[in-house]
RNA sequence: GCCCUGGUGGUGGAAUUGGUAGACACGCGGGACUUAAAAUCCCGUGAACAGCAAUGUUCGUGCGGGUUCAAGUCCCGCCUGGGGCACCA
């Protein structure tokens, strides 16, 4: 242990060292941050986002969000609430995958690894975690639940008539007894048969339709496949229609996949948005992914066919307007309409489509393409021959995948009839269609039969009327959410418990789970593309022996869940970890209810926190839960950027040159580590040439003896060498500093870049909060009255830091904190009455310090955790004057200190009967004097 | 491209939500203590102009307009950084 004091046996300076590691010991070895599933106290619940354990350790980022559910979990503390903050690992993932792939080692012993050092690194910064709850995605203990949810999605049917999930052999039940007759279920199909029908089907044909029924399911969905690694790829694995690892072409394809039925539930996940405490952006973000439109869907005929091609608009009021249809390229029906003549040209133009990902798709609007079919279509009103298109601005996972083109009001089908150079019939008045479409919802119809003359709103409303009437479609309400794909093609995942009897899907029973991960030769797919379980020896399932050698039972299925399928639930995990019968116990679950406050990145919006509610609503539906929501209230934290270091590279020349010079010269930036660049930008060159072989013999130019790096700020991670850990910074300043400067670099939902510049302000607080209690080494406090003075300084910061927690604005309360410290320690004040509350205070933010202190001014009482929150008292705030800023026509010229008890009349005859006013004025007259009591005052010349 | 979000001194940021722009901190400059250093403390610090000085004037919250007695804050139009867009987590 390092003592500044040297030899000294008193502790002459503030020696974080040594606090820190004592008090991290007392709470660890007194469980003090245990929290009971039985308490007279109220509950509250805080959770952080849990970790992805990636090898590069717990970067500065990380904490960020974990400090602050930390400050909140230790105030309700000491505000008498029974808190729940725990903390685990989304341990299942692709890094530790591909890791495995590179080198052959099992991915659970690197996760296992990195989860250690997170822990380690955790650990150091002093959170108030029960680390008795502890979940790790990947262990079997906790997957075996996720795979029971899974059964329980699979086992369960939507019922619209009461809105909720139902088991699946109620279904079965109303088959049996009326078939399809009288059940209103999401189906994916329209299907209709009697209990008779129902009868006669074996069990591979009841499995099929089922399948249209079950919350998880099978189906066809589009993947970016690769060939040449055999696997499914990413979208942002994707570039240019190319590998990013490899470089390998990438091409559309449809698998078929588990798929999660989310879309039942696209209304209620709506609707739920109203009832949580969330940022707005956040909300508005689910509500553009779910994506809800109300119009119509229209059946159009096709010529010399006896297909439909079905289209969902928005506008069934532009019906007229339509003068050439489009379908998406991979749309079922393409290759039966298309003529002969077309069929070479549709097919390259397929292929042409099938290159690009949907978001390249969805990016490029200023390159217009599509191809004729040689098909038409027939209006349904006006019996017009229409044509029909495919193009890849048509997407085959929204809406039906084929829409009817009304180039004069739609900017997309203006685009393309342009180019296409097909009519474009005005059928909404109000814009001018020949220069640019007309999208708005306003105007008059015209050239639109029954619907001319109305406005927009009546014309909709009219056309869906006329269109049910005519039985060639209905009014209806479209999402743009999709069913969520489930399987994927890899190995560190949860096994989906289900097996193939015949071609059937059967589930494993719910006694043999968990069905654990098989061992396999390698964590690649196999050579015929099936994903890397298909390697496993020991794959099988036997009804009664559960999971067997391939030699006897059943196929299980091979490909595993995805990453957000642990973290759907894990949240209730936490309640009852180790509870072996159930997820959760009724008991753990009525008392915890739900999360109080969740922190995490807003980058989750749309995947984990939209899926989570899904489970959590079904598993409502189905009694295992109490609560409608998961997450009461939410708050995103801000990413933590890092500033990354680039030296530059004389073009084609080994020749590395200084910041000064590359302005001048074309060069190519390379990212060194932030680690051998100090604070002035100044590269340590002899570093940098042992790093990378290829700079060993480098020459250098420098300027001044220095060779100096650019700086840029960008995403942190391990690939752009800009990842700063916390370690060094524990190491250096103490976790307290750490905890207080990373709340102090600004407001919480806000990314910033990383920048340790500011770190000593921090730690000289703490060494000045120090010394407030200290002299000359010795603990002095004194029992003397404190002055009026002390008194509204203290309560000044009370009353601030209780507002701010609640407002999560943590780094104007560390501001607080030193305003009164300075001030204090201007007064020279030692006095116990102020010291203990200030001490408490302090305890969420910096925690071992705070302990420390309070120790020492209450040697016998334990931990600080538990004192009561010092609350402000109005008496010692109140001020009798204010010091009036008075402006003439806006512009402050001088201050003026006032009794409040001022009335506005009083204060604006003293304003003006100043000399000073009189010398503003120049002689001008006064036009009106603003007085706003407590504020300001503002003279009208 | 679409959706969300940010832009204030040399730097991180503050501003009671329409009322003194720049709190607090870093950095920088000057000083005290010290043989010296570290540590600590004190003073100054948005820019430009004027003045020996106290001080004063003008400009100033990404850019251009507008509303208002008063705009960082509200409205309209742009520029620009970051995040998401369904198999990264």
């Amino acid at each position: 242990m390092i003592n500044f004091a040297g030899s000294q046996s008193k502790v002459m300076e503030y020696n974080f060292r040594a606090i820190e590691e004592k008090w991290q010991k007392y709470w660890s070895g007194n469980q003090v941050f245990k929290a009971s599933n039985h308490s007279g106290k109220p509950k509250y619940y805080v959770l952080d986002m849990f970790p992805y354990p990636s090898g590069a350790g717990l970067h500065v980022g990380h904490p960020l969000g974990y400090i602050a559910s930390d400050i909140v979990s230790r105030y309700k503390r000491h505000k008498g609430f029974n808190v729940l903050h725990p903390m685990g690992y989304d341990s299942f993932g692709l890094p530790a995958e591909q890791y495995a792939i590179q080198t052959g080692q099992h991915p659970a012993l690197t996760t296992e690894q990195n989860i250690s050092r997170y822990r380690e690194q955790m650990d150091k910064i002093g959170f108030s975690y029960d680390w008795s709850r502890e979940v790790r995605t990947s262990n079997p203990d906790f997957y075996r639940w996720t795979q029971w949810i899974f059964l329980q999605l699979f086992n369960s049917w939507y019922d619209k008539e009461t809105d909720k999930a139902l088991p699946i052999a109620e279904l079965i039940t109303r088959f049996d007894n009326h078939g399809t007759e009288g059940t209103f279920a999401v189906c994916g199909l329209e299907l209709a048969f009697t209990p008779e029908e129902w009868a006669g089907y074996d069990d591979a044909r009841r499995e099929d339709i089922l399948q249209n029924y079950r919350l998880a399911y099978r189906a066809e969905s589009t993947v970016n496949w690769c060939p040449e690694l055999g696997t499914v790829l990413a979208n942002d694995e994707v570039k240019d229609g190319r590998s990013e690892r490899g470089g390998y072409p990438v091409v559309q394809k449809k698998m078929m996949q588990w798929s999660m039925r989310i879309t039942a539930y696209a209304q209620r996940l709506l609707d739920g948005l109203d009832t949580i405490d969330w940022p707005e952006p956040l909300k508005e973000s689910q509500r553009n992914w779910i994506g809800r439109s109300e119009g119509a869907s229209i059946h159009f005929d096709i010529k010399d066919s006896e297909e439909k091609i079905e289209v969902f608009t928005t506008r069934p009021d532009t019906v007229f307007g339509v003068s050439f249809m489009v379908l998406a390229p991979e749309h079922e029906l393409v290759d039966q309409i298309t003529a002969e003549a077309y069929r070479e040209s549709v097919q390259a133009y397929k292929e042409q489509a099938g290159r690009k990902t949907e978001r390249d798709r969805m990016a490029d609007v200023k390159t217009v393409s599509g191809q004729f079919t040689g098909a038409y279509a027939v209006h349904p009103f006006t019996g017009q021959e229409i044509p029909i298109w495919i193009g890849d601005y048509v997407l085959a996972s929204y809406g039906t995948g084929a829409v009817m083109s009304v180039p004069a009001h739609d900017s997309r089908d203006w685009a393309f009839a342009k180019h296409f150079d097909l009519p474009i019939p005005e059928v909404v008045s109000g814009g001018n269609v020949a220069v640019e479409s007309y999208d708005a919802k306003e105007g008059k119809l015209v050239n639109s039969g029954f619907l001319n003359g109305l406005d927009v709103k009546e014309a909709i409303s009219r056309a869906i009327e006329e269109i049910e009437k005519k039985g060639i479609g209905k009014g209806k309400i479209n999402f743009r959410l999709r069913d969520a794909v489930f399987g994927r093609q890899r190995y560190w995942g949860e096994p989906i418990p289900v097996y193939y009897e015949n071609g059937v899907a059967q589930t494993v029973k719910e006694e043999h789970l968990p069905l654990q991960l098989p061992a396999v030769d390698a964590y690649l797919p196999t050579d015929d593309g099936e994903p890397p379980l298909a390697r496993a020896a020991t794959w099988s399932y036997h009804p009664e022996k559960g999971v067997v050698t391939a030699s006897e039972g059943y196929p299980l299925e091979t490909t595993t869940m995805p990453g957000w399928a642990g973290s759907s639930w894990y949240y209730l995990r936490y309640m009852d970890p180790a509870n072996e019968d159930r997820m959760v116990s009724e008991k753990a679950e009525e008392y915890w209810q739900n999360v109080d406050l969740y922190i995490g990145g807003s980058e989750h919006a749309t995947g984990h926190l939209l899926y989570s509610r899904f489970w959590h609503k079904f598993m409502f539906d189905r009694g295992w839960v109490s609560t409608r929501e998961p997450f009461q209230k939410l708050i995103n934290q801000g990413m933590i950027l890092g500033t990354s270091a680039f030296a530059h590279r004389l073009k084609n020349k080994n020749e590395f040159v200084t910041a000064s010079i590359a302005r001048q010269v074309p060069t190519d930036p390379i990212h060194v580590d932030v680690n051998m660049v100090n604070a002035s930008d100044e590269l340590d060159i002899e570093q940098f040439r042992q790093w990378r072989d290829d700079v060993g013999n480098a020459e250098f130019a420098l300027e001044g003896g220095k060779f100096v790096v650019t700086r840029e700020v960008e995403k942190m991670s391990k690939s752009k060498y800009n990842v700063v850990n916390p370690d060094n910074i524990c190491e250096e300043y103490g976790a307290d500093t750490l905890r207080m400067y990373e709340m102090f670099l600004g407001p919480l939902e806000q990314s910033k870049p990383w920048n340790t510049a500011g770190i000593s302000g921090v730690y000289n607080f703490l060494k000045k909060l120090w010394r407030l209690y200290h002299k000359d080494g010795d603990f002095i406090v004194s029992e003397d009255e404190p002055s009026k003075e002390e008194l509204k300084s203290l309560h000044t910061l009370i009353k601030k830091v209780n507002d701010d927690i609640e407002q999560f604005s943590f780094n104007t309360s560390v501001s607080a904190f030193m305003i009164c410290v300075n001030e204090l320690g201007g007064l020279k004040c030692n006095k116990r009455t102020i010291l203990e509350p200030l001490a408490i205070l302090l305890s969420p933010f910096a925690p071992h310090i705070a302990e420390e202190l309070w120790s020492k001014l209450q040697p016998s009482a334990g931990s600080i955790s538990e004192v009561p929150f010092p609350q402000a008292e109005e008496q010692y705030l109140v001020e009798d004057t204010f010091e009036y800023p008075v402006a003439f026509n806006g512009k402050m010229r001088f201050k003026e200190e006032l009794s409040l008890a001022m009335s506005k009349d009083e204060i604006e005859k003293h304003i003006i009967s100043l000399e000073k006013t009189q010398g503003y004025l120049e002689g001008k007259s006064i036009r009106k004097v603003i007085v706003v009591p407590g504020k300001i005052v503002n003279i009208v010349v």
